[in-house]
DNA sequence: GTATAACCGAGACGGTACGTCAGGTCTTGAT
DNA sequence: ATCAAGACCTGACGTACCGTCTCGGTTATAC
């Protein structure tokens, strides 16, 4: 089924989203150019072309790469799930790769609505399924009343861990917050915010 | 009192600033060019370099001219105070010309310290110290007790309507969230989060 | 045998040197641009770098493809062969688009001497080679004696025409002239001047 | 009769000239600005573009300057009157300021058809006429029959040191070849040419 | 004596054109 | 159909210089 020519070099296509990462990483997505990666993974342009439709289709890839589904926690309590999930919200919001990536391609994504849909069905809406099973756990396990606002929540929760990734110069993501973004979570799925 | 060369045309300072904010609109941040703005503007590029020094700065002093300084509220009590500070968050965040440039200046400061340092200055600053000042009211008011993390309520009321601004997919910036974040910020102002 | 990249637009090639023989016959040399050149060809400046290292390059080329080698004459005589070359050099020197370029090119090859010799070696060192075939023909039909200045020769006939050429208040470039010269021309060969 | 405004300074007067002709004879008039000129004359632009219109005009006056009007000569004989001006001119040609200015001029000039007056009244009238006074003289004396084509003349005799002029890889005005074009001259006055 | 006017320096302005960079595409010849 | 190599065309860059203008101050003539 495969198709008629040359196949594809399977020691590129991991070269080169190694060295975007590393790239990335380094210099930050406003430095990232195609004629890099290709230069860095030592091949040419047009392979990379042929694989990705720019800068940003590489870097989703790139972030979708290292930052797969969200292992499923279901430890038995809402505030034990929460605390699970904030855990790992952090850790990716705290990764260097994911800071220096982010923006850039939230910026780029506003304009074209089909990358936005890839980034949406690629990154959002799994975790909003993930929230949404977790509270409905809840909700059977008979902690919370039924009708929390799942997407309040997830926004709750998320957004101070993204303001804080989003500049360097503003407090960590530390031990603190994510216990308070816990706090908050369990009071907006309680029906209370 | 005046510098001793010709005086800059004052009509180009507006022209300037107008077709930045409306390409902005129109466009988004990554397409906006030194070159686009000048042609939108009725002049050239050497005229706009000589009022900023980059896309980023000129964009910083488009969101500046539009978003000044806030209004400081003094309502008399901490819900009113808050209440207000998030109106006003809220309208600046739905803007669209604060959404389309946002994120793009955000991303190209990260490379730049002192780009970075500025923008901390305009912004930042100013917006924490507000918050300072409103929640040392509440204290000498005698509402909260003395000792609340200033930071820490700063993100958890911002970063949700901030995360909201990102991606035009995500829910409104409606009067719910808004009402959940001031509940969200008395609480953490009592010291109970 | 061909390089290996992406083959030169041929259309390119010749709307380049067509549009900078309009806009030297139209504006002159002074108003030649690269700029403007690339914009009358429909294409940009870097396209015509790629081509020409400046405007005195891209002029030469024109004149070049223009005036390309003159057609050797061997009428029999001194005087036809004469006759012919100065026929051949009025039309030259009366050609708008040699009128418009030739002084901007002399302006500004006086300062690069590899420019310089690069306009020597196409344009004169021919015509003077061209000369002494003449003049050697002429002594082994035993018109003349052998030993005649060549070099003075060519600048006795050539001279009045350029100066002619060069302002266009002066008489026109006449047959009267023309055979002026050529008994000139005879006369220096014939070692009496 | 003086206007009523402060005087001009006659210092600037000729540092400027004195600078443009230092400026021309080294860089060249591709390099002349009136930038440079200003700088080297230890003033400021605008006191010279308000003595010269542009940096056409300023040579133009440099070489008005230095090159006044040629010094009648009246020999007694056409060849010694022919003789006197062929050296005349050949100093003049032989000037690295004049040969350094000249091309510049020339070219510039072709599109300004006012220039163009300015430079044919200031230059090639005066020469004209004078070429003129000395057929009529020769014609006076019986050396020569009337009717000799004057414009002819003059162009055979300047065309020929104008060529040498303009080209440095050319041989030099030496006196061989004004002693030639002496000939050529007398020939011509006699209308054997 | 005072007003007027043209000059002077200094210096920034608006704008044209420059020469270059980097992005994304295309062609070739070979695997 | 892929690969490398490499040149192509284009949009945009940031800069240099031009000729003009504005300023505060100076120097002559004219009233």
């Amino acid at each position: 089924m495969r198709g008629k020519g040359r196949p594809r070099d399977a020691r590129l296509d991991e070269a080169i989203v190694e060295a975007a990462a590393e790239l990335l990483v380094r210099d930050g997505f406003a430095a990232l150019t195609i004629d890099a990666v290709a230069r860095a993974a030592g091949t040419t342009r047009p392979a990379v072309y042929r694989r990705y439709a720019g800068r940003v289709e590489l870097t989703v890839a790139v972030l979708g790469h290292r930052f797969g589904l969200a292992p499923v926690p279901d430890t038995g309590s809402l505030r034990g799930d929460l605390t699970a999930l904030q855990a790992h919200q952090g850790e990716m919001f705290r990764d260097p790769l994911m800071q220096a990536a982010m923006l850039g391609v939230l910026a780029d994504v506003r304009a074209d609505p089909q990358l936005l849909a890839a980034v949406q069905t690629r990154f959002l809406t799994p975790r909003r399924a993930q929230t949404k099973d977790m509270v409905d756990r809840a909700v059977a396990r008979g902690e919370i009343p039924a009708g929390a606002d799942v997407e309040l929540l997830n926004d709750l929760v998320t957004g101070p861990l993204l303001f804080r990734a989003i500049l360097p110069s503003l407090g960590d993501i530390d031990d603190k917050l994510l216990a308070a973004t816990v706090t908050v979570g369990l009071a907006c799925a309680a029906g209370q915010l």
